[in-house]
DNA sequence: ACAAAAATGGAATAAAAATTCCAATATATA
DNA sequence: TATATATTGGAATTTTTATTCCATTTTTGT
């Protein structure tokens, strides 16, 4: 930067830091572009974290946290992150604050918040249950399975469709070989057809449960194709088809059930199953 | 203190400190009577400064302060302040140690349970940050939007996949117009082309942003089509589209972030829209 | 009141962290 | 393409911060 610069900013609040970042942004070099995004979404490592730590996280060099705040118009690293640090503080108090709104009569904010809070609240609870009933041994099993495989084939319709959906991007970029069940044009079944007995079928399925995915989990499981199951109990029907299976009780708020834990079984089971062939 | 001492404590909590530093607190030397005073009076302080800041704020040498430490277990003040700052940075402290004991260091094979107890981990994690990134302002703007549009159309790509199909899910259910774009045949230009100025799009991007979802949405905005916009950061080329941006910043373990914020986000949305179309 | 043990203050030392500096690399300008 | 200019990486240095040590004071138990 030739030195010099610098001009008349350094703010000295968050929002003002922000402001500025977000206006520099474009200009700025890429590694000084890279330590504003970072800085901007992890803040909380910014106002904690040493020069080195963050300078590891972020992928750059210590020296060049000091630059980036010098160029900000700050003394040092130092400076930079009190701003950072003053506003965790000040985030007790705004909290409380918050809260206060909340309550506050003024109608549909206050709504909109405590569905979110129940929404989060419902998908916390699911993943602190999910601790007591998973089992370590049937899980690394179902990891076993899966990394045997050729092909793995990925079953699971209406509402759980998305972890399915999440398990094919998660897989691909993993390396696995896998083929999701979209049933486009309702071609399940054909879809399903040239799967053998080297390969496995991951199904999931909650209450009520889809008719598709049991049926094809049946079929599958009557051509000896090894079936690894993620339902909610021991009545579902897939149970019967499955050589694995996960329990996990999703709780629900209002209509609808969160997915939190499902995601987070799906995503150890992806990543298991990768390290698992990495290995052997 | 006749060295020795220490027992068994060390409380890794806040609260848990806070409990023995009750329970102490009768039993201490003046000194150190005084700092756990100090120290529960003035916690942000504690997590914030330095050694010999606190002393002379609480009218003790810097070895005081280092002899409190140990005389409660911990390796010295470093490692009690991190009980103060670790509490500041949010509710759940044990799920970010947790993390950072997990993540691999280099080569280390983690095994399946700890693989699901850190997806967990991110999950919660995400869900907590939430509070603090999305404004209850902003999600009922965003409601609002959404609960005035004709047909709500969902655009999310890879990775976001899941949850966008979920909305679509979730809107259908609850008797909304939406439709999902889901770029079969990559027709998603098409899918979209129906939209018009009394409709909305919800659209859902985190980094590396998809292409097509950003120029999709740039696309709606410039035919002045409302767009809500759910995306990680300030620099997210949604948020120049959206009329209504919310953030959400996921947490990851390993290579794979979480979704979990963003479900229940969506699934506030989706209900939120419902309700007020109910009203009036 | 006396000895023994504990607690304290403060300087000395060790450890950790931030900052500076310069050579190497990349980018822009003519 | 050549030259100037900006950017970056990384080691060296300085500064800050935590910790240790020991002499002195205070407290405790007899």
């Amino acid at each position: 930067m030739s030195e010099a610069e610098v001009t008349t900013e350094a703010p000295d609040s968050f929002d003002g830091l922000r402001a500025l970042l977000l206006s520099r942004h474009d200009a700025m070099p890429k590694r000084l572009k890279q330590l504003a995004t970072f800085a901007l979404e992890h803040p909380e490592e910014v106002a904690f974290g040493t020069v080195a730590g963050i300078a590891e996280h972020a992928g750059v060099q210590p020296s060049t946290l000091v630059r980036f705040a010098k160029s900000l118009g700050y003394d040092g690293f130092s400076h930079l992150q009190q701003i950072f640090r003053d506003r965790l503080r000040e985030r007790f108090p705004d909290y409380r604050e918050r809260l206060k709104g909340l309550r506050s009569p003024e109608g549909h904010h206050v709504h909109a918040a405590s569905l979110l809070e129940g929404f989060a609240g419902a998908a916390a609870l699911s993943l602190d249950r999910m601790r007591g009933s998973v089992r370590p041994e049937e899980l690394a099993r179902a990891i076993e399975t899966l990394a045997k495989a050729d092909t793995i084939y990925l079953l699971g319709a209406r509402r759980v469709f998305p972890v399915i959906a999440y398990c094919a991007y998660a897989f691909g970029k993993l390396g696995v070989r896998a083929i999701l069940i979209d049933h486009v044009g309702q071609l399940g079944p054909e879809q399903l057809a040239t799967a053998a007995r080297r390969d496995a079928v991951l199904a999931i399925s909650f209450t009520p449960y889809a008719p598709v995915t049991a049926d094809l989990a049946a079929g599958a499981a009557q051509r000896n194709i090894p079936v690894v199951a993620i339902t909610d109990s021991a009545f579902s029907p897939l149970v019967t088809s499955a050589d694995v299976w996960l329990e996990v009780a999703e709780a629900d708020f209002g209509a609808f059930r969160s997915l939190s834990a499902s995601f987070a079984l799906a995503m150890a089971l992806a990543v298991g199953t990768a390290e698992k062939r990495a290995e052997g």
